[in-house]
DNA sequence: CAGTATCCGGTCTGATACTG
DNA sequence: CAGTATCAGACCGGATACTG
């Protein structure tokens, strides 16, 4: 499928008490070319991370954010603004009649794109930094089973992340 | 399955063009009972997630962090320590015959948990940021087919995203 | 409502140097 | 190697005020 590849597992069977993560001196991929680093640059900050929560979440106005999250006026405008130009979100406008139009920001599919990761972020905290029941649970609409972020092959079955090669271009 | 709960939809059907996310004016879960918050008090911040990159790479070493990503060496000391106090890395210490013994810097197994996350995060920047083909791959190590992430329920089956309920404790 | 303007004290950053 | 020390400057948080 890629015809010079160097393929390169996570983790290795079996594991240990002490991890088996191979020891490198420097990554696969370098910074300046990883994908993973450019989306860092774009969401790995604490206050764009809550505000792509609470987008996720449903709200879309100024005065909403800042009530929720508390954060600083200047700062959010400035968070909004680099979001729109990323892409993320859409400053659109919302027109109540007899009122004057109200602008909104609207998560663009790239912005919902986040969604399962954020999703699986916060699974990651209820089992890690939870202290008592999760508040949130999710569920299949059908079955109303619980549901959990993993890894998915081309069949739509999930694989265990033992199982999961990273194989890099060369 | 949770006698008394609130009900919420991501996504509704259809999809429209404009994006359907219904509006709120405040997120389900209170922003101090809410583990994606504390998650992102821990990994919201850009060195962090750049250094649990290399982590997950393999990078172990105060050097090799450093170099790679071209931090500050006091940023890396401060990030290093919040990471081993909140459980993410462990300190431990390796010993060459006739050397004396240094420190490496191990993922825990709640560190390796952000492992998907990580790589979610990775084909998210592939798909959108990504100039050119994907410098990387995730593949399954038996079948060599693509691996993505996504919901799964209990079966083990793939669930779409438009297929998944949030379910809140009151 | 949805911002921008301003200010101020504090933390973070980045650069450089120094030490066991 | 693996840090700590130091320092100037940027950025942040919080408050308050002002505007369309």
């Amino acid at each position: 499928m890629w015809p010079d590849f160097l393929v390169l597992d996570f983790f290795d069977e079996p594991r240990q008490a002490v991890r088996m993560t191979p020891l490198t001196h420097r990554s696969p991929v370098p910074i300046d070319r990883c994908n993973l680093v450019k989306a860092i640059d774009i969401v790995g900050d604490r206050w764009t991370l809550l505000i792509l929560r609470s987008a996720l979440f449903g709200l879309r106005r100024f005065d909403d954010f800042q009530r929720e999250l508390s954060v600083p006026r200047t700062v959010l405008s400035g968070r909004l603004k680099a979001l729109t130009e990323a892409g993320l979100l859409d400053k659109q406008s919302y027109k109540v009649e007899g009122r004057r139009p109200r602008p909104e920001y609207i998560l663009t599919p790239q912005g919902e794109a986040l969604q399962p990761i954020l999703m699986a972020l916060m699974q990651w905290g209820d089992a890690w930094l939870g202290d008592g029941p999760a508040p949130m649970n999710l569920t299949q609409k059908t079955s109303r089973g619980p549901v959990e972020l993993g890894f998915v092959d081309e069949t739509g079955r999930a694989v265990g992340a033992d199982n999961v090669r990273i194989a890099i271009k060369r």
